[in-house]
DNA sequence: AAAAAAC
């Protein structure tokens, strides 16, 4: 399988090789032809599967091809965080440098003029978090009539957040002739009641079970005290191994967010943070920074916990066990990113007991436990006062002229919990296969039974294009239906 | 319990 079997356009199709990428990944190659096919989609697929892409691409294919109406936006997609709405804009920039298409960005935080100016110039596509489009649209900046494609990302994330009655408010000031696209890595019953509202006879598309964790990413629970002052230390010891090029340390509130990065950086780390009180000008600069490697720890709530891609992210670390076991999932997903491997360190105390049984509940998968303190006092005794000390100077006592390559088979970084670097091979996995055989069908969960409900088939035109095996429904329509939906 | 999102 490759791009050019989807039914892009050429211009598109250079835009993707250029930008390096030769084959689509399973929710790409899906998704992607059904959307060019003007169909209703429900793409149940966790961040990092290419989901954006899968989205952007054919918009990008369908809106240059079509007639654009003047001033009059043709496509809107919501996204739940400004961060992820950041995202896709600059995805979209990239896949559609070669188009005449324009775009606004429509977040908070951020003046309110250039967006304004934006509209008023006229664009194609609107990229926006709920609160700016509804704020805009009630002074009448934006008319949403000409809007025939819309996506919904992250819908279950748009739940968590208490989003969905705008979301239901948005789609109500469209036209009802349109393309819905819903993107959500689980199906919670609000979000399948909104894609029976608003979604018609669409096409339904599941790349890996909901909740499931990469199979890239080993995983490991730290038993520590409660005590924030020896959580703190015990994280210090886990940075300090020198596979960690950078991590992600995610903690539930938002003053631990800032009293850990001040400590870090007191004992010498290059640490930046992320929360959602700090102004949006700032969370970008931090956000730049780890991407460009000026710091390489980034300490953040849960706004960074979903959908954001940073490449090449080694570590991420859970300071605080998060309070839903759907946080975890999406936490530990900020690494092993695009094939990579990666290392999630959950630090746990004694009272997150529940959350970690609900944690492997939902992963099914039991998490293996890191024992720093016995590690430090069989080993090394010399190691817990070791891990006390600054950071600063030991990544130079190590072989660096060794290169970093193999890291796996690396010896333990000396002084420093030397278990915690022997530990994870015990866990090595089966090598991978290429990411298109994993699975090697997608299962499917039973779709709704959209066809026999109340407002089912109103417009049974989409009925002549099935396109795919996998939307649930393929064969003739039974006579015994036929009278429920008029087919 | 928290975090996120509009000013």
């Amino acid at each position: 399988m490759s791009f050019a079997d989807l039914g892009l356009s050429d211009e598109l199709l250079k835009a993707v090789t250029d930008a390096g990428y030769t084959e689509p990944t399973p929710i790409q190659a899906s998704a992607i032809p059904s959307v060019l096919m003007m169909r209703d989609l429900i793409g149940i697929a966790q961040t990092g599967t290419g989901k954006t892409a899968a989205f952007v691409l054919p918009m990008i294919d369908i809106l240059s091809h079509g007639r654009s109406r003047a001033r009059m936006p043709r496509s809107l997609i919501l996204e739940p965080t400004r961060e992820l709405a950041a995202q896709v804009a600059e995805n979209f920039e990239k896949y559609g440098a070669g188009t005449k298409l324009s775009m606004a960005l429509l977040i908070g935080g951020v003046s309110m003029g250039d967006q304004i100016k934006a509209l008023e110039k006229g664009v194609d596509v609107l990229i926006a978090t709920p609160g700016r489009l509804m704020d805009l649209f009630g002074r009448g900046n934006i008319l949403l009539t000409g809007c025939s494609m819309l996506v919904i990302d992250e819908a279950d994330r748009m739940l968590d957040m208490g989003f969905i009655p705008d979301i239901e408010e948005i789609c109500t000031k469209l036209p009802k002739q349109r393309q819905t696209l819903l993107f959500s890595a689980t199906m919670p019953p609000p979000i399948k009641k909104l894609a029976d509202k608003f979604l018609d006879n669409p096409k339904m598309i599941e790349v890996s079970r909901p909740a499931s964790t990469n199979l890239n990413i080993k995983q490991f629970l730290v038993p520590v005290s409660g005590n924030a002052m020896k959580k703190r230390e015990a994280l210090r010891q886990l940075l300090g191994q020198d596979e960690v090029r950078n991590a992600i340390i995610f903690c539930n509130r938002k003053t631990t967010v800032r009293e850990l990065n001040k400590s870090l950086k007191k004992h010498g780390f290059k640490a930046g943070e992320i929360h959602g009180d700090m102004e949006q000008a700032q969370r970008i600069a931090e956000l730049d920074l780890f991407k460009d490697g000026k710091i390489n720890i980034l300490v953040a709530s849960d706004v960074a916990a979903r959908g954001l891609d940073i490449k090449g992210v080694s570590h991420v670390f859970n300071f605080d066990a998060p309070w839903h076991p759907d946080d975890y999932v999406h936490r530990i997903g900020r690494t092993g990113r695009g094939g990579a491997t990666g290392i999630a360190y959950t630090l746990i105390t004694s009272e997150d007991a529940e959350n970690i049984q609900n944690i492997e509940k939902l992963t099914g998968q039991k998490i293996d436990r890191l024992d720093l303190g016995a590690a430090a006092e069989a080993e090394t005794p010399a190691a817990t006062a070791a891990s006390e000390e600054p950071r600063r100077g030991r990544r130079d006592r190590t072989t660096r002229g060794e290169g970093r390559r193999d890291r796996s088979a690396r010896a333990p970084v000396a002084e420093a919990a030397p278990e915690v670097v022997e530990a994870p091979a015990a866990v090595e996995e089966p090598r991978r296969q290429p990411r298109q055989e994993r699975r090697p069908e997608p299962e499917f969960a039973p779709p709704p039974r959209r066809d026999i409900r109340p407002d089912g088939g109103r417009r049974p035109r989409r009925d002549e294009r099935d396109d795919g095996p996998d939307d649930g429904w393929n064969g003739p329509i039974p006579e015994f239906l036929k009278a429920v939906i008029g087919g």
